[in-house]
DNA sequence: TGTACATCAGTGAACGCGCGTTCACTGATGTAC
DNA sequence: TGTACATCAGTGAACGCGCGTTCACTGATGTAC
């Protein structure tokens, strides 16, 4: 495009790209300023005329993907499911693929030590994608008899814990283990194994 | 003790604490080597009398966290358990408050980035530490019909998984979401629900 | 018990480096007439 | 269509700073006799 020297045209996007690539490579402390800067081409300095800092970029970063994430979400839940069970578990299918796709957001949401609370815009965009979550959880935990049914909020934290277990332990190269088994199955079989302990899936099956 | 300006007398150990005070307070990357060494009251210097750099420092803070870990785990597993569901719960219990009573050591060990093959010790302990959720996990799966039971590097998987989620997403305050329930909580029943889905919990327990 | 000497843990000065942040500036773009 | 001018995104030089790493050194400790 109009990348004629001065005037990078789209600066703001850049830098947030490079942000990204850069929490990839090497985690969300593990790179500066001024290197999202030279990533994107463009002198430490003009990065100011677009955040007030690195926090802040990447708080834009964990916003965006917060935004695709609840968007994932709420697409792999609003479609027309036979059951809250199919509903339930195609949520669970979409967190991963998010996580999978988008592995900087992820790193930016939930491994920066960047606060949800620390502007409304997040904070906003970050209860419709945690809201999904609990939604799905609260329509399937319906199905069990309520003198034995967890509070659904509670079987949300739940599939989240294990969801994002899996990411970090298996879904990423980092502690030099080799994975046992694709993430995908570990997290299926997994989720399969806690619905049937909820009675929402037949022993047999 | 002997801390007479010169010769600190034993400033390995007091700079590995300082590391684990940094990790628990900023992060794995959050610190520098300067920054280790004020805190032990010494010279940037000195540091290399003990250490190659930073990453060294940080691996020797790893390795100490799985031989704790390790240790915590093989009593937690080996006491003379009822069942083997018995000891299966009781190495649960001891992860989540393994990393309750040691986060630098546990930030160290699963969230810094050092890979575990850094060095031949590091790598042994590892192994033994994850080797006693294997075999928990192995010995547990032997009450499952054969020809429905997962294997058990899986079952463990799973179990780790869950409780490495727990502890990031709930037992830290880091995203700024507070904790819908006590973290221990919110494990054992995440666990109980997974094993009664195994089979190995009566269903109206 | 006392003295001479080897050992070695920690010092502090020095280096070159990249960082974040500021500032007056420059030059491309858009707009009014 | 052409010109004058306002706007504003990005420059580049400058600053002070803390970092990692090296080095010859110093002085406390332990040991041989």
């Amino acid at each position: 495009m109009a990348k004629s020297g001065y005037h990078h045209g789209n600066l703001r996007e850049a830098l947030v790209s490079a942000c990204l690539r850069l929490i990839e490579e090497k985690g969300p402390t593990g790179f500066t300023l001024s290197e999202a800067a030279r990533e994107a081409g463009v002198t430490p300095a003009a990065v100011y005329r677009h955040f007030e800092g690195r926090d802040d970029l990447i708080a834009e970063a964990a916003r965006q993907g917060y935004e695709v994430f609840a968007d994932m979400m709420e697409k792999a839940y609003g479609a027309n499911h036979a059951t809250a069970l199919k509903a339930f578990e195609a949520t669970g299918r979409a967190y991963l693929s998010f996580a999978r796709q988008f592995p900087g957001h992820y790193v930016a949401m939930f491994e920066s030590g960047i606060s949800i609370q620390r502007d409304p815009h997040l904070s906003a965009v970050a209860h419709r994608a945690l809201g999904v979550m609990e939604k799905a959880a609260m329509n399937l935990s319906a199905h069990i008899p309520a003198d034995r049914r967890p509070p659904a909020r509670m079987v949300s934290a739940h599939i989240w814990a294990m969801s994002h277990g899996v990411v970090e332990l298996f879904a990423r190269g980092s502690p030099g283990t080799k994975s046992p088994f694709p993430p995908e199955d570990l997290l299926e079989t997994g989720v399969g194994i806690y619905l049937r302990g909820l009675g929402l899936i037949p022993a047999d099956k």
